[in-house]
RNA sequence: GGCCAGGUAGCUCAGUUGGUAUGAGCGUCCGACUGAAAAUCGGAAGGUCGGCGGUUCGACCCCGCCCCUGGCCA
């Protein structure tokens, strides 16, 4: 269950989990992983999982890095879990890359910290732009694919050639095949009317506590963690309780900052021609998702 | 009523000493995306330069009148 944020996935996915019998929640929200990111998160608490088993939900400290690579493995094997259990996984999430890990044959090379530092180090001093000069003569193929201006990703390239002492070769899969026949429900909603749930739903969080919580997390070292305080909400509250802005800022550049991502998301999950789209406001929502869910014999 | 400042892209503003606005940031739309992805990066659309006259080969720029906004003075 893909789509953009704060469409409702969450909450469909606990009714779909019900409808089915059986049915249990594995994440696939790249922040929601992250003990005690839960407000800023939007992360179904307790009583809204219904008694519905939720799989990688809080498994890393914020101090930790996130890894599409390890959540590819994490992922799978807790699909497999219930799977194995006679229940049906609900992957559900937002964050594209890693939905594809799971249901494309991605395959991601290694990574070396030292020698991410040492590029990252090099990244800084020289620019992207001579970077992506190296990488022309390392790897024309990869160079051709990603622009001399961004260099988190030249940097990952020639990390990869680094190690492997081979092309960086791994693109997304042009032609995509459903892993295991998953059924792909993406859930979308008029700009407007997501834009507006938007501002609703960081005004609660601001109401709600989101900034005692980061608070609590900063406390646990959220600053140091490259991955969790970058996440909507949490760096722009970093960011005022720095006195780099009021929190008032805050919330308004956190909206702004979900409706920037929601384009994005879009963006990404638009070309995969595998997703059936549904609008979540639909009335019959969830009888619309359970037919998609059932083997169709169509025309 | 008088004086001053200002009216340039949806917003905030640069700029043009008269020669078809290389406009910027933000917003909007679109796109890329394989170990930080709620990240990172790219592209495009958008302006009769407040209105009407005048001067000029030519005005967004100079002159006149008018309208609007803010400030000061009565």
């Amino acid at each position: 269950m893909v789509g953009p944020t704060a469409t409702g996935k969450s909450d469909l996915a606990v009714r779909l989990a019900q409808a089915l019998g059986g049915g249990e929640v594995v994440n696939a929200d790249a922040m929601q992983l992250y003990r005690g990111m839960d407000i800023g998160t939007a992360k179904l608490t307790g009583a809204e999982r219904h008694g519905v088993p939720h799989h990688l939900l809080d498994v890393l400290e914020v101090t930790e890095t996130a890894s599409v690579s390890a959540y590819q493995r994490q992922s799978r094997a807790a699909i497999d879990d219930v799977l194995r259990r006679g229940g049906t996984p609900i992957l559900a999430g937002g964050s594209g890359l890693y939905v594809a890990a799971v249901l494309d044959e991605l395959d991601f090379p290694g990574t070396d910290p030292a020698v991410r530092a040492e590029l990252e180090a090099e990244l800084a001093r020289v620019g992207p732009a001579e970077l992506h000069r190296r990488l022309t003569i390392a790897d024309p193929s990869a160079a051709a694919r990603i622009l001399p201006s961004n260099g988190r990703r030249i940097v990952r390239a020639l990390e990869v050639v680094t190690i492997t002492g081979r092309p960086f070769s791994a693109f997304l899969p042009s032609r995509r095949v459903a892993w295991r026949g998953t059924v792909l429900v993406g859930l979308d909603r008029p700009t407007e009317e997501l834009d507006e749930r938007i501002d609703c739903r960081v005004a609660h969080m601001f109401a709600t506590g989101l900034v005692d919580e980061v608070r609590e997390l900063l406390a646990r070292g959220l600053a140091a963690g490259c991955t969790a305080s970058t996440a909507l909400g949490y760096r722009q509250v970093i960011a005022a309780l720095n006195g780099e802005s009021t929190l008032e800022q805050a919330a308004a550049d956190t909206a702004a900052a979900t409706r920037r991502f929601v384009r994005r998301q879009r963006s990404w999950f638009r070309r995969d021609q595998r997703i059936r789209w549904l609008d979540a406001g639909r009335p019959d929502l969830l009888a619309a998702t359970l037919a998609l869910c059932r083997p169709e014999s169509g025309p």
